[in-house]
DNA sequence: CAGTATCCGCTCTGATACTG
DNA sequence: CAGTATCAGAGCGGATACTG
């Protein structure tokens, strides 16, 4: 899932090797608000690993989903949000998001956390 | 992935339990069509193995996405059909094909099939 | 036709500790 | 603060052969 291949045999397999695996849809949720720092997002997700925000957040830059600027000041401070391109995922993300609460109603499954 | 939990922090994370995978969102979206039989989805996805559809086919049956129906004759007849609630992702997954549609003609990825 | 059964490797994910 | 490094487990996905 980490790299882009470029040949697919349907675009729903392009679809799972950009926004696939466990953390990228909540992620670029997260980044809809307006760009936020490294440790803004671990807090906002508070069962994620350091390693691995990293890493997908590393792999949602190589895909141009997220921009990462770094400013050069000590202590560090990166800032992350998303291009336009990631942007235009909104009404989808917005429209899974609804979809999965529907269905969580439907079937008596808790969502702790229901706002951004 | 196979087990809907009961708690999630977010409701994108349970979507990926839903729908995440590297089959899921292919087969719901030949099942838009209409309902298939086994050996018909099978040569809609050739690089599918026979093991993974049948895993990937019994997941969303379980989470009550996808109906399966079996006639009782000789040889065996299966047919596989979108439930209301796995119809109910129609247009999230139109909007996620356009989407990756989008993407790959940027970034100069080929998509072999482009039609459904 | 519509699956099972078996075996297997890789990648994804996580826990923990450390650093410029 | 924003990461790396290392170790390790689990399960996702696949190859191949077989069956009622």
């Amino acid at each position: 899932m980490a790299n882009v291949q470029n040949n697919y045999g349907c675009a729903l397999e392009l679809t799972m090797d950009l926004i696939g695996g466990k953390w990228k849809l909540i992620i670029l949720w997260h980044l809809l608000d307006g760009s936020k720092r490294f440790n803004e997002l671990d807090k906002l997700m508070p069962t994620i690993t350091q390693k691995m925000l990293t890493i997908q957040l590393r792999e949602l830059e190589e895909k141009g989903l997220v921009h990462r600027k770094v400013y050069p000041v000590v202590p560090p401070k990166v800032e992350y949000s998303l291009t336009e391109c990631g942007r235009s995922l909104d009404n989808i993300l917005n429209d899974l998001y609804a979809w999965s609460n529907t269905y969580a109603n439907d079937h008596n499954i808790r969502i702790s956390c229901e706002d951004k």
